[in-house]
RNA sequence: GGAGGGAUACCCAAGCGGCCAACGGGGGCAGACUGUAAAUCUGCUGGCUCAUGCCUUCGGUGGUUCGAAUCCACCUCCCUCCA
């Protein structure tokens, strides 16, 4: 685990090459075909070597979830398992991590229609008028969700009209327990500034890979919409206002970074409460040994970048 | 050389005598997070203390006033136009 550009696919690889592992990426934009160099999805090349699992499973027109992933994670773990392997989440992606290992309750899939109509009728009353409504029918859910939280009134809503039920009460309780020990290894960057430098120079480095050609040509597919979750991903939707002429490449440059550092922040956000929880010491031996000189390379790096592991 | 316009917190930008530590946006920081999650949302963002408290801020210096970011004078820098 690890927030973006920290490094998390060097030290999967780095794994793999020395322990029995295949690799299965924890990701919600590297699902999508199409988004490669915008993602910074690895390498043609690296993937040929070190296959990734539940990596181009979807086309960008196609919105991917949460539980399926789960499905998805947990079928690839098993056949990984089965031959004999241990397989290797690798990814940055808090909500996905989390539904692998703790489930998700038994709730309705999205539907595309009634959310539109949901949509429309915010767009006539404002969410607050819609979070009033979902008051009515589910107090609790309300008083969770803030008035301006958008998707998630929408979300419960949808469950609602759906099923009949108030999501509060679905929600309730789910816990499917997880038939994997877990050794959680995160790369955190121990100076937030160092991260931020690697961003902006990846970034740099994806523009001159050809990102704004590979977003045009998503566009020019013409099936493509800018509120599409793989076109909302980071740097795609900026990438997608420039080109519709809303600021320059050089406002394009500095909204996509500053995009991206806000994601790391969040996926920080995610790993320290995750990593707090367990009360992890990221010099404890113990755990290091069982990834041997792989961790210890990372540990020390020169570039302000640290790994810590922990058993779950 | 002459005529205008402008200098506000990290950036942009309101304010134009008291309700201003100073609207708003960006950025940053912290947090939330159950089928959109690279999404969506919340809080904080001069200092000290964190109390309806104090201190230091609105280019610089001086002045007017009970009281100034807001008025006046001079100075510095920037922009536009005329020469």
């Amino acid at each position: 685990m690890g927030p973006t550009a920290a490094g998390k696919t060097a030290l999967a690889c780095a794994l793999a090459e020395r322990f029995p592992l295949d690799l299965i990426s924890v990701d919600s934009a590297l699902v999508y075909r199409g988004l490669d160099v915008g993602s910074a999805k690895p390498e043609a090349a690296t993937l040929a070597r070190f296959p990734h699992r539940l990596i181009d499973i979807r086309d960008p027109a196609q919105p991917y979830s949460a539980a399926e992933f789960r499905e998805d994670a947990l079928r690839e773990m098993q056949a990984i398992s089965a031959a004999g392997r241990v397989p290797l989440l690798v990814g940055g992606t808090g909500l996905y991590f989390r539904a692998l290992q703790h489930g998700l309750s038994a709730l309705p899939a999205a539907d595309a229609t009634l959310r539109v109509d949901i949509a429309q009728s915010a767009l006539a009353q404002g969410w607050p008028a819609l979070h009033a409504r979902l008051h009515e029918l589910d107090a609790i859910a309300a008083a969770r969700i803030k008035p301006n939280d958008a998707q998630r009134i929408q979300r419960a809503l949808e469950v609602i009209t759906l099923t009949g039920k108030p999501l509060s009460v679905l929600q309730g309780a789910a816990p499917s327990r997880f038939a994997y020990r877990v050794l959680k290894l995160a790369l955190v960057p121990a100076d937030r500034a160092a991260l931020h430098a690697r961003i902006a120079t990846r970034m740099d480095a994806m523009f001159e890979q050809g990102f704004l050609e590979e977003v045009r040509g998503l566009r020019a597919r013409g099936t493509l919409q800018q509120d599409l979750p793989s076109m909302r991903a980071v740097g795609y939707r900026q990438a997608w206002q420039h080109l519709d002429g809303q600021f320059d490449a050089a406002q394009l440059r500095d909204r996509a970074i500053f995009a991206t550092r806000q994601l790391a922040k969040r996926q920080l956000t995610w790993l320290r409460a995750e990593l707090d929880a367990r009360a992890v010491d990221p010099f404890d031996t113990r755990y290091h040994s069982v990834c041997e000189g792989a961790v210890k390379a990372f540990l020390d790096r020169p570039d302000g970048l640290a790994v810590c592991a922990g058993v779950l």
